[in-house]
DNA sequence: TACAATAAGGACCAATTGGTCCAAAATAAG
DNA sequence: CTTATTTTGGACCAATTGGTCCTTATTGTA
């Protein structure tokens, strides 16, 4: 058996740098000139790799995917109260706003918000990523309300939802420029709803 | 002074039809062909008419603004109670979730999300757009406010930022294909906030 | 050192992109 | 009925789109 010549590029940092590529454009306003500039990569290596620019879409959004659960997870971990993992969650995209990757939205959103239900892969895509998210809200509300930072009345899936659904909100003003004061005012009154 | 050969389609209708498709599609995915099918006018009408896929993009998105403006106060007006009209207003967007316009999201909302903040023409009619609906639930704010409907103490700037951040989030969700029933329970929680 | 296996460079491709331009058609005023 | 003015259809355009394919380069193994 032999081995041929090693690959000259690492795939999971051309995948990260594409991934950024389609967060900070989109899916179609991303060329593919775009992809191999910011991936570094030759066109062969590209096609040979990940097949087509959808299919590397695919893998990008479940690299954010993942990559998002995870952060979220560890911060819920090692955060001293649920509730408090909530309240920096939200504290950390309006601090993010203006700099920082949160300038580009969520790209699960920014995808829901391009592709509508029209390309049945890409929905899926949509729709187990919110899920993911919304289970791990889920958890915090949860876990809160166990400890009694949340009233244990609420319904904690509808909780979640709502969650999610601000997540999007502000994050997509984030994206639309609007200031760090304001972003920080949504936050405040976002949370509230959760006393 | 002669007057020439008159245009065999109306103007307004045509921006109308542009609107809707760029609504749908967004602003990059949306092609020429798509918009002249959708406008129903050759290429040399387009051209002479609009001026440019650019521009013409501009001016339905001062539609869209102008409309959904109209629209909002529309309804203030004629609702009994401003507190009536918010609740009413989030209830439409969860209603006409899976069909009708809502589907789509909003105009100004999708377009935040497709450009960032790189074409500083598009930037200033997602403010000037948002700035716009911001007002509209200032006004319904300070009107709930001074009926006794919303607490006096709070701040109306940063309610009416809060409303708009969270319709952002609502239609994202639906156009993303959330069930109708968590939607409603998204906008319970949402106007919770204003108790 | 020859060979098998893979990677990279880049020529090439049909289709589509937004956009221009010209000639023909239609109309109202004179 | 001519003429000035405008609209319309469609040919045409360079540039770009995502994608294929062939050649050359580079490696480990035998």
């Amino acid at each position: 058996m032999t081995t041929g010549r090693p690959r000259e590029f690492d795939t999971n940092q051309a995948l990260a740098a594409a991934m950024h590529q389609f967060w900070q454009q989109g899916y179609t306003a991303t060329s593919l000139q775009d992809l191999l500039k910011a991936m570094q990569i030759s066109k062969s290596s590209f096609y040979q790799t990940f097949g087509s620019k959808h299919a590397l879409f695919q893998r990008c959004m479940e690299h954010y995917r993942n990559t998002l659960e995870d952060s979220m997870l560890a911060h819920l971990q090692k955060s001293p109260s649920a509730r408090q993992f909530i309240d920096a969650t939200f504290r950390a995209i309006s601090d993010n706003g203006q700099d920082g990757d949160g300038q580009f939205g969520c790209l699960i959103m920014n995808t829901a918000s391009e592709f509508a239900q029209d390309d049945p892969v890409v929905a899926k895509l949509v729709r187990t990523g919110t899920e993911k998210i919304h289970t791990v809200f889920l958890h915090a509300i949860k876990r809160a309300q166990a400890d009694g930072e949340i009233p244990g009345d609420k319904n904690p899936e509808a909780l979640a939802s709502y969650l999610l659904s601000s997540m999007g909100g502000l994050r997509t003003m984030a994206k639309a420029g609007t200031a760090r004061k304001t972003l920080e005012e949504i936050v405040k009154i976002t949370l509230s709803a959760l006393d």
